[in-house]
RNA sequence: GGUCCUGUGGUGCAGUUUGGAGUGCACGCCGGCCUGUCAAGCCGGAGGUCGCGGGUUCAAAUCCCGUCAGGACCGCCA
């Protein structure tokens, strides 16, 4: 039906006699003898040139035949690409009508989300969206060639699983041919591919879909999808590895923009950066130490200050807490007392007791440091001295403190350091929510140089305890202990690390992995730790138990979240710009309506009955 | 489960604080004029259950209560 794209005519097709499909994106008229349409599809827009009485609408869907020829002087456009020519002599035939469209989808016009998921199947063809799209498919493409390229094989797992109460709520699906008995849908393909493992595939890979019946949030949805990973007989740095060669491959597709589609040749484009000297490793303790995060957005410099020592002995009790974290805000002198009134909140908010403010001044005549702070008064010079000195602060900076226990202490001021970051071009780092007041924010241009990874590895294998006083597994309840650490499994659970590591991209956790226990023996004294019986280890997992007695060789493995790793590559701030069809906040689709009630006869099949109001939460 | 923000012709907003006739802006839509525009321009027109329900009041888009929907966040997300 077509020769060419819109997007890709330029002057030398001039002369060229071609055919177009499309829509209308605009129509401009000047009386009966001339009207000018710009016709779209994926590539971008061209002008034809119509007679006046050519009826052709918003959205109406186009083929046109006509002549590429060079505008008139003075009449081109250099705000787009194919602004050199139009078509002329046009033949249009109308492919299909179209109501006028429910929004604007000029690039410049708001329109409510809800909207344009209820209509998503006309919001896709705004350019941001085909933009999304495009780049999500290449970095999938190119994950994929990545894996391939590293040997791993691509198997599919089942999506009809097993419950395995653990973890994440899951979504139930009932047997027909079994009443009363239920599939789920994976959280995570975990078990199976590391059953795969013990079934010799020795590297695989899957972009899998996976399942969590969690609240959603800007960057969760029920579904989302992951490049998961697993290999046999490799160290945690062979995974790490491995991974890190797909990530930078699928950020090179990304951003190395082919232009919407039209073809053209990857070489030719100036060369992306890799990312020298490889992806920085921190360990979980210094992440937290140095950035009160286990996902350290290393945009933002400013790491924090360790105060602990200058107080430890001394009689400042606001600040001789077990740890002492201090931020310095460069230039924060200057904030209302208002602004600092706030700050002060939100540390509450966050758990902390309360928040201490130092305003620096210049230095006094004796060349001592000048503090202005409710807590001065309490402060000695040495102390003055040191505290500035730890947070590198200059006069007219703010200094910020927490102390408490040292996990608490760091936490906050990690979130208060994000919160009160400004990235190198004015965007602020922090929680869109917090900075931007929930106001949309058009997608920003990314580039290899705004995207700082990081490894942060040696997780604690074990994070708090539950209700039981029993550990809670920080990952999930089949990660490998640091081997240094397996003595103190049972005596002292709360030190121990494990082998697991998390993917970190401008705050964002991108996924995480760990090398897997493969020995049974092993695997059941974490269950032991866990609380978990020996009865109920056999009823819920038994079949990975008697997978791991069966000849498990050693592995371990990861999962890149693709959703957020599109999204952090387009700019974008809710993983829904990077999907098709989405859900809202409350898990429902305003496209079809899902989720429905089904009819009492399909019901009656499956064997259930309902209890409560449709539509209602439990 | 909780906190906060939003809801006004098809779309995006203002109006709500301090109650007084569905008032206003921009876009879109329909019609007219217009042969070089490009988010065309000019003129005219149509289009409203102010999310929904209740309350206060002589009078409610506006104040109060409830509720629904969308969004941000906390909890939750091994």
């Amino acid at each position: 039906m077509r020769t060419h794209l819109c997007g890709e005519l330029r002057a030398e097709h001039a002369g060229e006699t071609v055919k177009l499909c499309g829509w209308v994106a605009h129509r401009r008229e000047h009386g009966e003898h001339l009207a000018f349409v710009d016709l779209r599809d994926r590539s971008g827009v061209v002008q034809c040139v119509l007679d006046g009485s050519v009826e052709a609408r918003s959205e109406w869907v186009l083929q046109v035949e006509g002549q590429v020829r060079r505008r008139p002087a003075g009449s081109e456009n250099s705000d787009i690409p194919t602004g050199e020519v139009e078509l002329a002599q046009c033949e249009v035939t109308v492919l299909s009508k179209a109501e006028t469209p429910p929004f604007g989808l000029d690039e410049r016009v708001a329109a409510d989300e809800h909207a344009r998921l209820r209509y998503r199947y006309v919001d896709l063809r705004r350019k941001r969206m085909q933009d999304n799209l495009r780049m999500r498919s290449r970095v999938l493409q190119a994950l994929r060639e990545s894996m391939l390229r590293q040997g791993f094989c691509e198997v599919e797992t089942p999506l009809l699983w097993t419950p395995t109460p653990e973890g994440a709520r899951e979504f139930a699906v009932p047997s027909r041919l079994r009443r009363g008995e239920f599939y789920v849908l994976p959280q995570s393909p975990q078990i199976a591919k590391q059953l795969l493992m013990v079934g010799g595939i020795d590297r695989y890979f899957q972009v899998a879909r996976c399942l969590r019946d969690e609240d959603l949030r800007s960057d969760r949805q029920f579904e989302f999808t992951q490049l998961d990973i697993e290999a046999s007989f490799v160290s945690a740095s062979d995974v790490r590895d491995a991974v890190a060669d797909a990530v930078l491959a699928a950020m090179r597709a990304a951003l190395d923009d082919p232009g919407a589609g039209v073809p053209h040749d990857p070489g030719a484009g100036a060369p992306l950066a890799g990312i020298p000297g490889g992806i920085e490793v921190l360990s979980w303790h210094d992440a937290m130490d140095r950035y009160g995060s286990d996902k350290p957005d290393l945009r933002i410099g400013r790491p924090l200050a360790d105060w602990t020592e200058v107080f430890a002995r001394s009689e400042v009790r606001a600040l001789s807490a077990p740890a002492c974290k201090a931020l310095c805000i460069p230039g924060g002198a200057n904030l209302s007392r208002a602004r600092l009134d706030a700050l002060v909140d939100r540390a509450k908010a966050l758990g902390a007791a309360g928040l201490a403010w130092f305003r620096v001044g210049e230095r006094d005549p004796a060349g001592k440091a000048v503090l202005d702070s409710p807590l001065d008064k309490f402060l000695t010079d040495d102390q003055r001295e040191a505290i500035v000195g730890e947070a590198a602060a200059a006069p007219g900076d703010l200094l910020l403190a927490v102390a408490s226990e040292w996990r608490l202490a760091c936490e906050v001021m990690g979130a208060l350091r994000v919160e009160t970051a400004s990235l190198p071009d004015g965007t602020p780092a922090g929680s869109p929510a917090a900075l931007r007041g929930g106001m949309p924010t058009a997608a920003r241009a990314v580039t290899p140089g705004s995207l700082a990874y990081c490894w942060v590895v040696d997780f604690p294998l074990f994070d708090g305890v539950d209700e039981e006083g029993m550990p809670v597994p920080a990952h999930h309840p089949f990660t490998m202990p640091h081997p240094e650490d397996i003595e103190r499994l049972s005596s002292d659970p709360a030190s121990v690390r494990a082998l697991a590591y998390d993917l970190v991209l401008n705050g964002w956790e991108l996924g995480s992995g760990s090398i897997r226990v493969h020995d049974p023996d092993l695997q059941a004294s974490i269950f032991d730790v866990l609380g978990i019986s020996e009865q109920d280890a056999e009823s819920r997992f038994g079949f990975l138990l008697r997978a791991l007695r069966s000849g498990a060789p050693p592995h371990g493995g990861f999962a890149v979240g693709v959703d957020r790793f599109v999204a952090l590559l387009a700019g974008e701030e809710s993983i829904r710009e990077v999907i098709a069809f989405p859900k809202t906040q409350s898990g429902g689709d305003p496209l079809t309506d899902a989720p429905k009630p089904l009819d009492a006869r399909v019901l009656a099949e499956l064997g259930l009955a309902l209890r409560g109001e449709p539509g209602s939460g439990n």
